[in-house]
DNA sequence: GATACGTGGCT
DNA sequence: TAGCCAAGTAT
């Protein structure tokens, strides 16, 4: 392979004086603690950094440490992350933490190569961590620089192709400074977040601009190319309400595999296409070990994910008999109580509902089927 | 390579 | 407003 030397140190230093005259305030680059920046780049991964504060604070507040972390229970790790979304992250996070402890004696891996090792950290991540906390040469690979590497050079293939990510880290590494490379990352990742936006680059700001040949060609802002998005699938969903006496709600904990993982749900079952609803929530609570009859709809709601969107309709049921609520995915609780169980937003709009009084039980969701009231017609 | 996996803000 | 898509990873 033919060695590239070092392209452009005219633009390499600028990008770096703008990096270094536009610090960001964020939480997590007082400083360079390892375990610090690991927890905000999972937390970052697809997620919006206004979104992220919050969640981040009130982390290390809890979690101030990997070991803090590594003992804490997973149902405790995932009230922290409610409402942050991809669920495996935290469960992955969990997880890597008492990896490290027991099998890297309390280190986090220093290299790109060893952090993909560990759960929830992939190419990007490893990068991140790689370079940022342990200065190794390694281009961090998001979104933001895909973007600004693809407007950079103009790469004509869509970010989704392996070659295409192959061929900018290539080209990234013959560029990064070894100095400094986690600013180098950190200063083309602000780029992306600040300037060269997805649908509108302010080039007239850019630091470098000049550099930028989809700039010259005139129209940056529609690269980088993606992969057409696939329709999200729609699904009839059946909610069931089971309560006891002195307000008493059935809730089980979903499979920590799949979809809100780990979370807590009013029992929840999708409407296979050949069956009914009254059979779907039957069989679902039969399974849980409760003999019910099925009310009336109650409740309508949409809830809409990435990649799916259900179609909600809430009903209470009745038990017919005995029960056995033994197993451990399953609780009795009460609306105070259930603040503090992990819930996914679906189901916290439903508790919200439930919660007495309800006196406007349709405003709730209004926005939720309005947002995707279009897509309902289709069906 | 394609799909599963959340949520909310922006244009 | 409806669609886009944000510091991606696992399978």
């Amino acid at each position: 392979m033919k060695k590239r030397r070092i392209h452009c140190p005219v633009m390499v230093e600028a990008l770096m004086d703008w990096y270094d005259s536009h610090p960001r305030d964020l939480p997590w680059r007082k400083n360079r603690n390892p375990y610090w920046v690991w927890v905000s780049e999972i937390m970052a991964q697809q997620t919006r950094i206004q979104a992220v504060r919050p969640y981040f604070l009130r982390w290390m507040e809890r979690f101030p440490t990997l070991e803090a972390l590594a003992n804490a229970s997973e149902e405790d790790v995932l009230k922290l992350w409610q409402g942050l979304g991809y669920y495996a992250r935290a469960r992955h996070l969990h997880e890597a933490a008492y990896l490290v402890l027991e099998k890297h004696d309390g280190q986090i891996p220093h290299s790109y190569k060893q952090l993909q090792t560990l759960p929830g950290v992939g190419d990007y991540t490893a990068a991140a961590i790689a370079s940022l906390a342990f200065g190794e040469r390694e281009p961090a690979l998001d979104g933001n620089a895909l973007r600004v590497y693809s407007r950079l050079w103009q790469i004509e293939e869509k970010t989704e192709s392996a070659r295409m990510r192959a061929n900018i880290r290539e080209r990234a590494l013959t560029v990064m400074p070894a100095e400094r490379p986690g600013a180098w990352n950190e200063a083309v990742m602000d780029l992306g977040a600040e300037v060269c936006l997805p649908r509108t680059p302010h080039c007239s700001i850019c630091p470098i601009v000049r550099h930028c040949k989809a700039f010259g060609t005139g129209n940056p802002g529609r690269l980088p190319l993606h992969r057409a998005q696939t329709e999200p699938r729609l699904a009839p969903v059946a909610v069931g309400i089971l309560e006891q006496a002195e307000n008493q709600y059935l809730m089980r904990r979903r499979p920590r595999q799949g979809l809100l993982g780990g979370l807590w749900e009013f029992p929840t079952v999708e409407i296979e296409p050949n069956q009914s609803l009254k059979q779907s929530l039957e069989s679902l609570f039969a399974m849980l070990g409760f003999s019910v009859q099925i009310g009336v709809e109650e409740h309508r709601l949409v809830a809409g994910f990435s990649h799916l969107i259900w179609d909600m309709s809430v009903h209470r049921v009745y038990l017919k008999a005995g029960f056995d609520s033994a197993k451990n995915s399953l609780r009795w609780v009460s609306p105070p109580e259930w603040e503090k169980l992990a819930m996914g937003q679906p189901h916290r709009q439903i508790a919200a509902w439930l919660t007495p009084p309800p006196l406007f039980p349709d405003t709730d969701c209004s926005y939720n089927v309005n947002r995707h009231e279009s897509r309902l017609h289709f069906s």
